[in-house]
DNA sequence: CCGCTATGGGACATTGATGTCCCAGAGTGG
DNA sequence: CCACTCTGGGACATCAATGTCCCATAGCGG
């Protein structure tokens, strides 16, 4: 009955807050361990379990919800970093910084490919569109590597920040490090100079 | 059932053999999907559910046997490389090899950050020292990097490898060109030469 | 002060995976 | 041909997670 369900429009700011919260535990916790329970997530929110599912019916709409709204995040960070502007290795930089940012979004999403093979059925995203026109802006430009797919080079960027992500959170690299560390080595490997 | 099954069941070597059927499945289904039911796990690997609980008596012993098979196969895999010999890059080049050769363990033991914990008890592996000593090698001969940590290029090293087997899991990369791939981005990463 | 909403927590029913047993069939070696 | 081993599959018992209800209560706004 009467269902709180809408989206986000109208809703008192509690609930908005509370969805949030709830949004942001699940991924927290998601990525550290997939099999944790809602329990755990509940948990981690610090809301009881009935809460959570007043907000979120099923598992997998909590999961889906959470991969949407991770994307929507970086897909906003990402599009805010512009990346049709300015020369491609700059720009480049700021995709990496913008991604390094949503970091725990990013672990949470390639924890589990399965989120990933959902993508595909969606259109493809704006993501992904402007990351690709940079590298083949880039390759254009005689920037980057002309002579690789530009999926290869988008599949590294990903694969670095991730690894900077990961090893940040291991403490392996100071965070601020991070950006740094993984644009360092797109832009020579691990060659010395 | 059996069709073309088992043509000798009495020898010895035909439980290792249906051992390792059910290790490679595992390994198999569970990168893929790491909430694969134990059934799903015997079909892969083309047995009763009841042999499979013959052979590992718990869900946990199973996956921890398949950590350590996948773990000792790489560290085979990576000796066999001899990365203490030669140029530090060709030494590389073999290390990389190495590891796309034996892939799809690869996958299965990088989609579940849990293995690598547990991993983080027993003494460093002989695999990771190796590693760590050829990167040390080659910065000292001024191949690699010397500006930047060990640490992250083994991580670069092992996320580029990965990307590189799931690319060709996914066809976005032939399988024989994978090492070719990384190797190139480790020397040069995605700029134009 | 009153009512409304959101919440937390407990009490179930349900479901799916898991682990155990047992039985009959097939292939092998003696 | 007989005994033995390994196997597949079915029949449970168990268990943990999940999803549903319900009720008492705290907080917020009118």
């Amino acid at each position: 009955m009467s269902g709180p369900r809408s989206s986000s429009v109208g809703i008192p700011g509690t609930r908005a807050r509370t969805r949030n919260a709830i949004l942001n535990a699940a991924a927290k916790v998601l990525a550290r361990d997939r099999k944790a329970t809602l329990a755990d997530i509940a948990k981690e929110a610090e809301v009881g379990r009935s809460t959570l599912h007043r907000y979120f019916a099923d598992r997998e709409e909590l999961v889906n919800e959470v991969v949407e709204d991770s994307l929507h995040l970086i897909g906003q960070a990402v599009e805010d970093a512009a990346l049709d502007r300015g020369e491609p290795m700059e720009a480049l930089r700021r995709a990496v910084s913008a991604m390094v940012a949503v970091g725990d979004r990013l672990l949470f999403l390639f924890h589990d490919p399965t989120h990933f093979d959902k993508l595909e059925d969606t259109e493809p995203d704006a993501t992904d569109l402007a990351l690709r026109a940079l590298i083949e802006r880039g390759q254009a430009d005689g920037v980057f590597d002309p002579q690789v797919a530009p999926d290869w080079i988008e599949s590294v960027v990903w694969a670095l920040v991730y690894s900077g992500c990961e090893a940040a959170g291991s403490g392996a690299l100071p965070r601020h490090g991070v950006t740094e560390a993984v644009m360092r080595t797109l832009e020579n490997g691990v060659c010395a100079r």
